[in-house]
DNA sequence: ATTTTTTTATACCGATCGGTATACAATTCG
DNA sequence: CGAATTGTATACCGATCGGTATAAAAAAAT
């Protein structure tokens, strides 16, 4: 009942995570969003209830359509093809024709004000979500003898996000995806150079 | 002559950066910056120009006073010192107790608005300098058979920046030096491991 | 047809943004 | 001692920030 809503909510929810992923939380003003999402403020705040409430439904949105292939890649049978199906999929991603170069959870909010200080928190603990999850696949991997010898599953956990948000500033700069595909031959190395256990 | 200034132009500069550093270029307001420098807006007008001339000269004094490891370690005889001088270097600097974590010329304007964008395109040509400093550093090296089989220079220029990288916002998410430099001895074992030239 | 409910459009809110005009204080030079 | 010069303090500027009050418009329910 009641006056039906001119706008769909998923494509504007889509227009904003992406102005949100070029241009950050704080560098993206309201302005910005109702303008690009072609509706206004009271509609805005109707739906979303204010600026932090769409951009977390925007980073749901994010995760849910864009690092899809991180969950799926934890269930590859071998560590080495998890780990380079996460980087493939993050180099992909950052360096995607259509969509902003670099990583919504990056970009966000690495730096802020004071005001943003809950968005930078949940980002964080956005990224080490997925570390902890990588690195329990990991110690799977390690009771398997699957892992490279010496080193904890945690840390090659580490390794892997740290390269993939090495590659995520590298997007932000211009980078084009074969050159992050280099990148991430040679981390792969890693695994082929090493002697794996057992 | 005239009437003497009141503060340390470095000490000031010095806060400034540490501020920039922290909460990004956009993140920092001036209010931030008078109340930290100690000193008011018109002094600061004076002295340094305006918000975005202050901001490139705390970049400049960053580089000097933060960064100064980096042209140090190209000088290191051997290309895999080079490199781990070089990681090490960037761990060292994004983890220091004094001071904020992560890099300033990554926290500085990664993400923002179109008010910051010179800012922005000035970083990215920081840290894109740093990579030719470093592939020329490998072209180098090459020619002396002193890289790792198989690989071009500017390829592992670019293989190191995007793990410094990657460590900045390990940092700049909470990662100690500790967890950096275990990332780092993986990152490295792409040299142990491999064949080298000749 | 009227009431009720929901969305939209306009105009506005106080606060803060980067930046500056003006007046005064503190020094050197003649 | 002035006079000239430079820095500091206060108060202010227009613009923009995120957010909202008010009322008109468009549908469903009675």
């Amino acid at each position: 009942m009641g006056r039906p809503r001119e706008f769909d909510v998923d494509d504007a929810l889509e227009t904003a995570m992406e102005l949100f992923w070029r241009k950050g939380y704080e560098g993206t003003s309201l302005t910005d969003l109702t303008e690009g999402m072609g509706i206004t403020k009271p509609s805005l705040y109707g739906v979303f209830g204010n600026k932090e409430g769409l951009f977390l439904k925007a980073l749901e949105r994010y995760e849910r359509t864009k690092m899809n292939f991180f969950h799926e890649a934890l269930k590859e049978p071998k560590a080495r093809d998890v780990a380079e199906k996460i980087l493939r999929g993050f180099a992909d991603s950052q360096t995607a024709e259509t969509g902003p170069s670099g990583c919504l959870g990056i970009n966000g909010a690495l730096a802020c004000s004071e005001a943003a200080a809950e968005i930078q928190k949940c980002l964080i603990e956005n990224r080490q979500r997925g570390e902890r999850d990588l690195g329990r696949r990991f110690e799977r991997a390690a009771s398997e003898g699957d892992l490279p010898a010496g080193h904890e599953p945690y840390d090659l956990a580490r390794y892997i996000m740290t390269i993939s948000q090495g590659t995520a500033i590298q997007a932000a700069s211009g980078a084009d995806r074969s050159a992050l595909y280099r990148v991430i031959d040679m981390a792969l190395q890693f695994w082929s150079d090493a002697v794996v256990q057992n």
